[in-house]
DNA sequence: CTTCCTGCAAATATTTTGCATGTGT
DNA sequence: ACACATGCAAAATATTTGCAGGAAG
């Protein structure tokens, strides 16, 4: 039997909105898929979310975690993005604040940031050009904190710098 | 017989300088490869490269376009991006400005933007949050002027743009 | 009872790698 | 001669898709 409307988080209340208003089911993998989501600490990529799952013992194929994060996306409830390795990263939506990344190439580490400063510049830099924005990306690669105070592998680091695809 | 070096464009004598520095061998399909890349009007990527240079004889193999794309990355002589499709795009580098995107999601056009003001104000955010920048992408997508000017699909574009992983 | 969903396995797409053979230095 | 390079085909990686059986509305 399923649980009232009201018992279920926000974000899972969203989805099936978003679900009913393309004529789409709630299954019970989406809303699995969906807690997982928002229980991850922010970013994490496609197979961490499967492998999550996993050791829950939700067993969700890899197709289905791909199909129901293409939703989620479209949906709005999850962003998704590259960072320059081969795969495609994501992070649950907690609010509708949009934020740009610094991602360092030692630890990983992701820092969100935002400026509407930056924005405004941005939005004049298409002015100028005649260019509608619709969207963007503005990732910035080095060293968090931390890891400068740290001794890093020059050699590694070197080689990540040069194999960032972005 | 090889040709002199001065007769040899500058890409190609910087590509033969830091081969011999690595104790790497100025072969045929290197040359080859360096001359295509740098007569190719701005981006392209791989499979493009390979077609190009099989359309004009030279059938350099998959492998070897990688092989050397990635020694040119390396080299300076070639910057790798990716715009939120499946693969990596690159670019010959002809000076050593840096300079970012607006990309058209109806024609794929590629404008290049360059912004001191914009670079001056991504240091500051780094300072603020201690972070040692060394690499960055900023990537806007939206419409160009001509497509602006145009009847756009809106459902195709609304598809590309749910499809941006960047 | 219809439409949509799932898991599976196969297909795709892009890039990388092992290996035998070939070629600059 | 030696070390490095090439082409080929197979592998690796990440993601998508066709299909047959299963579940939601």
């Amino acid at each position: 039997m399923r649980k009232q409307k009201t018992d279920r988080p926000e974000e899972q209340q969203r989805f099936e909105t978003f679900l009913r208003s393309r004529q789409l089911k709630l299954t019970g993998e989406r809303l699995e898929l969906v807690e997982e989501v928002f229980g991850q600490a922010h970013h994490f990529d496609a197979d961490q979310l499967h492998m999550a799952l996993k050791q829950k013992g939700k067993a969700i194929s890899r197709a289905t975690v791909y199909r129901t994060l293409d939703l989620l996306v479209q949906c709005g409830l999850v962003r998704k993005s590259s960072f320059g390795d081969q795969h495609a990263h994501y992070e649950a939506v907690r609010s509708d604040e949009h934020h740009d990344h610094l991602i360092c190439l030692n630890c990983d580490a992701i820092i969100e940031f935002f400026r509407p400063k930056l924005e405004a510049l941005q939005d004049t830099i298409c002015q100028e050009y005649g260019f509608k924005p619709m969207h963007h990306s503005h990732q910035i690669f080095g060293l968090c904190k931390d890891c400068q105070a740290l001794e890093t592998d020059a050699p590694t680091l070197a080689h990540r710098l040069s194999q960032l695809n972005v």
